[in-house]
DNA sequence: GGCAACCGTTAAGCTGTCCTACATGCTCGA
DNA sequence: TCGAGCATGTAGGACAGCTTAACGGTTGCC
């Protein structure tokens, strides 16, 4: 029933003892005052101000509301206030998906170089897949998701940002024929049987039979397994080569040697939040260190 | 920089979930809380809703300042339940001033019944001179005075309503040749030395003497003391006779009797309060309170 | 895959609110 | 008694804010 604006003129009354002085203060004339103060009480269905003299006292009622105006005018600071410290990032929460390769090498120091920029912001994390991660920033239960995808991929309120470029490497037996080589090329697999450490295919594995494609050949995907460390055993075990993003490869297993491989682009690392969630400037500080972590993790900086 | 009512606008979307769901709510066109809350994101300077899907969810910004809304909205109730608490008498506090020979018979079991009537209305007593006591109805200092004084003196932005009239008594040493009358007449002490109690002369004494001159005689002040019971004693010591108000007996003196005046309207007894404050319950409450506590005490009803 | 329904947003237009300018009633000081 | 100062009414105009109508985008159904 009572306006919040009205209320605020009357505190100014009361505050300064006087319409006058209160509409000097307000930047308005004393005859709208007067007229506020008049739908104010109505309003309140009680005289709010008596006149003695040449200038008006507070009624009971009148002191009243002043004082809960002052509270109501101190809350709405503390809103403002604390609309300003998420906006500059010393206040808030963050929550983040990641994906199981990018758990250890990459959020773990992100997350220390994070803290020391924003100290007051809460960061969730949570590992997930990465298709679930993107539909969970789609619906708004998480902030953002450090994904593997294209970032040309659109979906609808999303935005990815592509923050590194996880090279493949070949993951060989130790003592395979291929070893003794600095540097391998895609081809050079060609002809082994293959270990794969991604099922179901996923979009690491479909980017590199893309690669195998562009290149002229199918492998022979002799083992499939479900994750990279698993799969560095079978070809420890001499079941096969395998192609291994940098980042997955963790602390590699004894029995292998990796090597990089001059063809396939990597796969790319992206940040994908809501277009809204860009404006954080904690969300930029994030951005900035997994960029930073994944370089320090062997990763190449996107283009 | 926010604005009150359109936080209110974003708490309902937020709470609801969807702008026409909100405008709905608020008996408005989606339109209208569109817009409402485009002037709201321009003050915020952030974003604070973002489109997923056919709908809406909040940011972060969003959620803050929604949550805020919240507390300042019920800041707003909390201020409306406190004027009406007051509207109906069950807070709030009430200053009295009253005047000395009032004090013990009529003010105590007043507020005695004021009490039960009101139990959470705070009341502050203070003893003072009835012209003082004016001066601070008029500046707002007290809610009101009891006081001796004319209703129809007015005096600006103040309401004086007489609540009894206090009969003047004649107080005589014990065994003074008119102590054996039953009711005296004004005229029957020109002869007398008199005493008086009242020292400058007051609006008591003032009346007192009105009378005796309207009697036709002018006494003789033999002795003049400051208070009533000095007063008393002067007459037990043979001094001469006095006009004392009934209130001011107080427990008499024993070395006087006192009898009834058939002369002489008392003492008007005013209860005074600025304008505005006649309109709250308490004060209704406190008059009947003190009307009874002047009967009880010996005054007579006014008219 | 196309279509319809739904949702949020935008543009144009209008009504109501709210402020200004001016005049009045009132009180206080000279 | 007159003038200054203050609060308050009244008439008028500017602005905010709501409504209607139209548009772009998404979802679900056929």
């Amino acid at each position: 029933m009572l306006d919040v604006r009205r209320l605020q003129v009357l505190r100014a009354v009361v505050t300064s003892g006087s319409v006058t002085a209160a509409a000097q203060h307000l930047g308005y004339t004393p005859s709208a005052v007067s007229q506020q103060l008049g739908v104010l009480e109505r309003q309140a269905g009680t005289r709010l101000l008596a006149r003695v003299g040449r200038g008006v006292r507070p009624t009971a009622a009148g002191r009243l509301l002043a004082e809960h105006a002052e509270l109501i005018s101190r809350q709405l600071a503390v809103a403002e206030t604390a609309l300003a410290e998420l906006r500059a990032g010393r206040s808030g929460s963050l929550t983040l998906r990641y994906f199981a390769s990018a758990g250890g090498p990459v959020v773990a120091p992100a997350l220390a170089a994070f803290r020391a920029a924003h100290p007051g912001v809460r960061v969730t994390l949570r590992l997930d897949d990465p298709g679930e991660s993107l539909d969970e920033v789609a619906r708004g239960a998480v902030d953002a998701a450090l994904v593997v995808r294209d970032p040309g991929d659109r979906m609808p309120g999303v935005e990815s940002r592509q923050v590194a470029q996880d090279p493949f490497r070949a993951v060989l037996p130790r003592g395979h024929r291929l070893a003794g080589r600095e540097e391998l090329a895609l081809a050079d697999l060609a002809g082994e049987p293959w270990v794969t450490g991604e099922w179901p295919v996923g979009p690491c594995l479909r980017r590199v039979l893309d690669a195998c494609a562009a290149a002229g050949f199918s492998p022979d995907l002799a083992v499939e397994s479900e994750d990279y460390p698993t799969a560095q055993g079978f070809v420890a075990a001499g079941l096969g080569v395998a192609v291994v993003p940098a980042l997955a490869l963790g602390t590699p297993h004894p029995g292998v040697v990796s090597r990089p491989l001059s063809q396939g682009p990597g796969r790319p690392v992206c940040l994908a939040a809501a277009e809204a969630t860009w404006e954080l400037p904690t969300l930029a500080t994030l951005e900035s260190a997994l960029r930073g972590a994944l370089r320090e993790a062997g990763a190449v900086d996107a283009c």
